[in-house]
DNA sequence: CAAATGGTTCGAATTTATTCGAACAAATTT
DNA sequence: AAATTTGTTCGAATAAATTCGAACCATTTG
């Protein structure tokens, strides 16, 4: 059977509210380069390209990842917006889910 | 020279209020085990010997280790008392800290 | 004093996470 | 249409965390 090859500009998962799990919000968070980009979002969503985790050296395949783990926590969305990707953080979600964890988180 | 011999009912050493770092505490939260040690403490100080991480097959070192990481994340505190050991959470010092976090945690 | 209880530390093994470069793809720009 | 920009995925290398048993120790119990 053919493999199914990787589509760059596809949708990615994202789980749904009822399935985000504290722990691995917890986890996502407990990075400071994750929990900068959160700061970042907080403020609103950002373009991708436009979202610097403060240390410039770092690989694009690192970013990419950094973002995954945010996205499978349900802490961020990942949206495909034209050439790039519009980031959002889940406010609504997490104060939903777990009150008061993301205003404590942001200080 | 001699060397320091392991000391089991020592003090164990535990950081100060201002040197808590949130990722730390956010990453000693995110593991299963660990967040259930903490809730057991939401009830108040609990002897080590009592306060059991709903896994009995875990090692007698594992679960000390959970302790340490909690301890040196500022967590907890993990005091000797008599032949064991009390284990407090370090409620004020989190509250102080990172206000409603712990709250937040705790649902 | 001997044995049992409770718990830390060390070292080794295993499992997870992080990081990178390479390959690739879609939309845009030239 | 070719080149640029943007960003994902894969695989491999490295780094960190977890887990365990063994050794050890201090206090209490017998």
């Amino acid at each position: 059977m053919m493999e199914e090859k990787t589509q760059p500009t596809a949708d990615l998962p994202h789980p749904a509210r009822d399935e985000i799990v504290l722990t691995e919000v917890l986890f996502a968070l407990s990075d400071p380069a994750r929990l900068e980009i959160v700061r970042q979002l907080a403020g609103g969503p950002i373009e991708a390209a436009r979202c610097n985790p403060f240390d410039p050296s770092i690989a694009k395949s690192t970013k990419s990842h950094l973002m995954k783990v945010l996205r499978e926590a349900g802490v961020i969305r990942n949206e495909a917006l034209a050439r790039g990707r519009l980031l959002t953080l889940r406010r609504d979600d997490l104060d939903a889910r777990f009150p008061g964890l993301l205003d404590a988180v942001l200080g």
